[in-house]
DNA sequence: CCGGATCCGTTTCGATACTG
DNA sequence: CAGTATCGAAACGGATCCGG
């Protein structure tokens, strides 16, 4: 399995830890498809288009797991698992939030115009309902 | 040379492009100094403590003045390169400055304890002076 | 000395195939 | 469904070399 990566661990610098998660392009994916497509299984990211092969989701989802991020459950299907944001990860909101209004900013993307409308036009109400809606789908579940 | 990674240009995700450069340890550390230690030259990046090593900064480099987020410079001194941020390269201002934020809260780092206040209790003003900042230093050099 | 370019051994990634 | 096993292709980092 391939090793943690390392080589990000920076001393002293304010942003060294994050590129642990973000040093790699498939994190950041699987937090944002776990924030704002409701998405929580392997399948779904496996499936999510994206490409990412089977053996780099599992140790991307382990990685998080390990880093704090996500949280694993057994569904109520029990053949099944569910990932979820912890805290941590759901604080990450505000940065995906930056990162998709730059993106579409600078970029040409396909993304949902009214979804970006709404960041854009008042983020931190967008950013209220992304936290009501992640503690209500978390209260839902029995831990 | 290394060759551009374009496994992370995704069909249609609203920030499949950003992940091009974010997806890797390095450019977002790179923006980082240029953007708040005032940091301009090859070197100051190599020394920067991270300890990237000179091809690969040579490789990030290129790449970011290709995705036109960095413009080269000949310095006053003729033997040297100065490297700035564009206008699409300062916009990642917010995505930086919530990163920074995210890592604070989440790890430790030993970021400076003003800087951090300084963003998190008024961030518009502080996203204000970061380009205001800009403007002028850029200004100053005669394209 | 500065800003790279090139070569090379090692590590990590990721596509495919396979499994409980 | 949720992962392992395999294995070739990259990216990495260190060292060294080069042109101005």
């Amino acid at each position: 399995m391939p090793r943690r990566v390392d080589s990000a661990r920076r001393s002293g610098c304010p942003i060294s830890i994050a590129l642990e998660l973000l040093g790699d392009p498939w994190s950041l994916l699987i937090v944002r498809d776990l924030m704002f497509k409701g998405m929580t299984s392997f399948l779904d990211f496996l499936n999510a288009g994206e490409g990412i092969a089977s053996n780099i989701l599992t140790d991307r989802l382990a990685r998080l797991v390990d880093a704090g991020m996500l949280e694993k459950h057994r569904a109520k299907d029990r053949r099944r698992f569910v990932y979820r944001l912890t805290a941590k990860g759901i604080a990450l909101a505000p940065v995906l939030v930056e990162l998709i209004l730059w993106s579409d900013a600078h970029e040409e993307t396909d993304a949902p115009r009214q979804t970006i409308k709404a960041m854009r036009e008042n983020r931190a109400e967008f950013l209220r309902r992304v936290r009501i809606k992640w503690k209500t789908e978390r209260s839902h579940r029995p831990g």
